[in-house]
DNA sequence: GCAACCTTGACACGATCGTGTTAAGCTTTG
DNA sequence: CAAAGCTTAACACGATCGTGTCAAGGTTGC
């Protein structure tokens, strides 16, 4: 066979007739269509959806995940934005620079200072 | 005041203390905490806090969404693999290569063949 | 023409997200 | 010391995700 019918797939990919439908309306792919409307999945289809399926399993994530890491990879605006937020970070009392902000250092002593127990952050960062 | 507390911070980014405490859950921010374990949100956190607001209403887009860009962003095994995977598009049939996969040509006439009502792709793409 | 297949739409359901709220227990502050 | 704050844990709840399944209706194939 050439381009498989949605059912056949299925079969060949692994995911479900069901799922394949969902992926479509999600975005990831845009199989061909007859004139009436039926599906055709090429072989380059084909193997993205399995690479798909690797690439979920593998990064333990999810398809919204990948749909936004498409829009993310795509969008030069939302890059940009998203980047320089991530960069943004380490804003740190190491380098307190000026006056911006009322004595950092004042307050950490009226504040911090006094104390014990140090290791008590369970991050549980939520795996 | 310098570092906020949670309530504070709350207050001046919008947020409410609840979301302060899961935005950190989900990795996105990392405010000081005193020795006791009290959260003090510096200026930068406070920043970041405002924009992430922005950013989110600007971009429709959730925590979840920003957390994997972060990934995305500084995971180059995970970059690299979904970009390649979404570089593989367009495996359509206009360079159908070489015999590849058993001649489209053919059963395109066979299958796509002999048919009306084009325009019957509603694609409903989930705003 | 009838069985087999496809299409969209909808109901369902557990899992997770985004939030609020409350409980139980330290800490800070006046 | 008592009130006010902070912390984590947990219950709750609507919304969305990921899937299955079923229904109603065209299409294809023998």
């Amino acid at each position: 066979m050439e381009g498989l019918t949605i059912n056949e797939a299925a079969e060949t990919t692994g995911w479900s007739p069901r799922m394949l439908r969902y992926i479509e309306s999600a975005g990831l792919i845009e199989p061909l269509r007859t004139p009436k409307g039926y599906r055709i999945f090429g072989p380059g289809e084909l193997q993205r959806l399995r690479t798909l399926r690797e690439l979920l399993a593998r990064f333990d994530c999810a398809l919204s995940d990948v749909a936004f890491a498409r829009r993310y990879a795509s969008d030069q605006e939302l890059r940009a934005a998203l980047e320089h937020w991530f960069e943004r970070r380490a804003e740190r009392p190491e380098g307190v620079a000026s006056g911006d902000w009322l004595s950092w250092e004042q307050r950490k002593h009226e504040r911090l200072l006094a104390q014990d127990t140090p290791p008590r952050l369970t991050e549980t960062t939520a795996a």
